[in-house]
DNA sequence: CTGAAAGCGCTAACAG
DNA sequence: CTGTTAGCGCTTTCAG
């Protein structure tokens, strides 16, 4: 198992120093027959350069770091495809975290990309780490905050978000278009991208004169909670004497939740509810589910460049969403 | 921006040497008035050590390497939040890259890992990489392959996979007890997996008594050729006279090109056709899809539980399939 | 074009 | 208990 080569073992088989075989991997002037003798050695020897010991010198490494809620959900998983790509293509690695949705975890997870010297950071969490995003920032590590926008971005400190208040309005008029009148809402939790995409739906719905009161919004704090939710919104409907004839899921990471627990409930979909929901994803052609979507991938690109570009000044992004109609809200009227 | 705040800075803060604060920080003995002090430089500077030097000592890194062919599919997807757990109960970082399904890739991502020095790498590609892989494990880097067996391994090469003759046979018997007689099956390329699971299959119905022609198995590269994969075998099955009444899909990731095929094309499953697929999914139950399921989460759980334990020897394990019966394979019988 | 030498930020003996 | 002294593996002046 041994010792692992190092330059000077290469440098001591080509009979050259260590900054030789330095400059011959570098790229720097070399005479053509030393170059030859050089990489031989490298060769011979199967030679791997530290990577780590490099980045020393450049201050920090080349991985883009990523810090990520829940690479279950279809909005992150494509979003880190694109993170992805786009380091493959810049010769960088992907330093990756799940904090599997639990708060207060990103912190520790941001630090630790710190301590790695991560060449930017993508993150995807809570404010909690905003206090340290903004440290790496200023200290020269670009951070792209992804799905939300930052207070006081600091210069080198991004954002990536989508118009989710857009959002609401789209999903408000389709529904309005599609003659529903009576809709609820499963959300997840009071995170920003949550909160703006109900007020869009509310301000939407209120513009085509369609109420949205308090108690047609409920929160799911998981698949469960989804189930509960949609069994309470329903039943509250049918009390009212007004049964829903919507649902709508801000979430894209409870569509599945929110689906089943309608279809486990023997509502007939559209003729009885509409269903409408965040995030486009594989199945939904399939199944005819209309989604407001957003333009995943292209968000994790565009945050990744931002890391490799790293631009002065603080970058804040917005994407439009886009209605990709299907057959779940039946016929437009 | 300024320069980074080293260890010497929080020395020359408290008034002491480097060492001490090394000390500090990594737990020796120091003086309770010392370290209280060297603390209070550390958080005045907000210093944050260097991950990266410090691997220099240990001579690697504590991160885990993951090379993977497709993050989108279930089974790498929980694979990969499997790893990505223990390592963080080990406080370990995760390094990622994504081969896409690109061969050849696979390589210099692997080359790339052994640069960052990784603790140990799991690899979910092909036998390109294999030499590579060999030599890691040689130099002390463990390496797991997951998905298949490794021909001869070294010590500190391990495997972990599915028992796809198993799983095949599996398939087969269900088939068989619901009544089933004219099987046609997607699969997805030569990889050993899809040609193991195809085997099983063909001597668990040939047990039945059932046959499974060469003609009645495809193979689809991408969503387009499992579209034209399934278009053929339907076809196929109305000019022999013998409409097929089942459809098997080997590879997880195929499930929604293949189903969606049948669907777009008004087969009734499981009325017409049955459908059977690999790896299990959260619109499966919803969906009623009867599935061979691997367990995904646990293998990647135990890849990483190797990478962190290193045993001296090579480990093989080979985890069971678990059949998933719902609705799209009909009543047994 | 190439080698010697001085570090990068940190740890690990070894004295004291 | 703490400072001094060597390095870890590599890059980078600076001479020659």
């Amino acid at each position: 198992m041994g010792r692992r080569v190092t330059i000077g073992d290469v440098a001591a088989h080509a009979g050259v120093s260590t900054a030789t075989v330095s400059r011959v991997i570098n790229g720097g002037t070399v005479a053509e027959a030393t170059a030859t003798r050089v990489w031989e050695a490298v060769t011979r020897l199967e030679y791997t350069p530290n990577a780590l010991t490099r980045s020393i010198f450049a201050g920090r490494s080349s991985t883009i770091g990523v810090v990520i809620r829940d690479l279950s959900s279809p909005f992150y998983l494509d979003l880190m495809r694109g993170i992805e790509e786009v380091a493959a293509t810049n010769d960088s690695l992907v330093m990756f975290a799940n904090t599997f949705r639990h708060v207060d975890l990103d912190v520790a997870q941001v630090r630790a990309m710190d301590e790695q010297r991560v060449r930017g950071l993508v993150v995807t969490t809570g404010e909690a780490s905003d206090k340290l995003t903004r440290r790496m920032a200023e200290r020269g590590t670009p951070c792209v905050i992804v799905a939300r926008t930052v207070p006081d971005p600091v210069p080198g400190m991004h954002s990536i978000s989508l118009d989710n208040v857009g959002a609401g309005r789209l999903m408000a008029a389709h529904l309005a278009r599609c003659g529903r009148s009576a809709v609820g809402v499963v959300s997840s939790g009071p995170r920003p991208s949550q909160v703006e995409r109900t007020a869009g739906l509310r301000r939407g719905l209120a513009d085509a004169g369609l109420p949205l009161p308090e108690e047609a919004v409920t929160v799911a704090e998981d698949e469960e909670g989804a189930d509960l939710a949609v069994g309470a919104l329903l039943a509250a409907g049918q009390a009212r004497g007004k049964p829903l004839d919507a649902i709508v899921c801000t979430a894209g990471w409870l569509t599945v939740a929110v689906y089943s627990a309608l279809v486990a409930r023997g509502v007939a979909i559209p003729a009885d509810v509409a269903f409408l929901t965040m995030d486009d994803f594989p199945w939904a052609a399939t199944l005819g589910i209309t989604a407001v979507d957003q333009p995943s991938y292209e968000m994790g690109r565009r945050a990744a460049e931002l890391v490799v570009e790293a631009p002065e000044d603080a970058v804040e992004i917005v994407f439009e969403p886009a209605l990709v109609a299907r057959r779940s809200c039946g016929e437009q009227q």
